[in-house]
DNA sequence: TGAACATATGAACAGATGCTCATATGTTCA
DNA sequence: TGAACATATGAGCATCTGTTCATATGTTCA
């Protein structure tokens, strides 16, 4: 921040001045702005709908790498490189069983969210 | 589908052997294809700054674009682009005042969809 | 140890995405 | 009606993303 803020004037209606004090006590409540590219992106983790499936298999199971690219008939490789985005996320953990490497949810947030967006996608 | 799905091999380790069935149980509950896609399209949405700061801006108040423009001191084209994108997706309402036009959240559903995501990157 | 298996990862490429710029559409008011 | 204002939209461009292909890492077992 700072002289990087070197605020380029925005174009403001009429109305604008009217809601200029809406304006400032948005802004106080806004979040961080590391918050919210954080928020950004970790739906941006929800957005494709290859790791969505993948989330939706393991809400029935935990499971290995080789099950997962078989329930979705998908390259090894491409599954895992979408499993390594959901764990950076924290959406999976993993542990490894011998040779395989399981997969798990997380915590119940992915399933909150999954709800509320089928919910959302439903009207 | 049909002769498109010309299921093309898919790897598979020993273990998954013993998991078919599990794979069998997982497609079964798998949503419809169109579902996922959708959901991922919705999910998509929330996955953009931009986006997340204009909702978060009208958590407080319903407003009018240029009011949007202010507050994000970002350009009245950029902010239409993506409320264009919220509206598709029925994230926010939108009614014509006169000259401006207001725009409103649409449901519970991004207020939860987004405490969600809140609750989990704080972890 | 070395072969076989399971997973991870880097490079590369095609397709998607978000912003800017220019301009079109829609509304009010003199 | 025409000028001024508020918003919407299409084209273009730079950047990001997801897959594939080749290959590296890690593990087991003979």
């Amino acid at each position: 921040m700072g002289e990087k803020m070197a605020l380029h004037d925005v174009e403001h209606c009429d109305a604008c001045q009217v809601h200029k004090d809406v304006v400032s006590a948005v802004n106080a409540r806004m979040p961080e702005e590391d918050e919210l590219y954080d928020l950004a992106e970790l739906f941006k983790v929800f957005g494709d709908s290859t790791r969505i499936r993948i989330l939706f298999v393991l809400f029935e199971s935990e499971m290995c790498v080789c099950d997962l690219a078989e329930a979705l008939q998908m390259t090894q490789s491409a599954i895992s490189h979408q499993l390594r985005i959901l764990k950076q996320a924290k959406l999976v953990n993993n542990r490894r069983e011998g040779k395989t490497v399981i997969y798990s949810l997380a915590d119940g947030h992915v399933r909150t969210i999954i709800a509320q967006g089928r919910e959302h996608i439903e009207e």
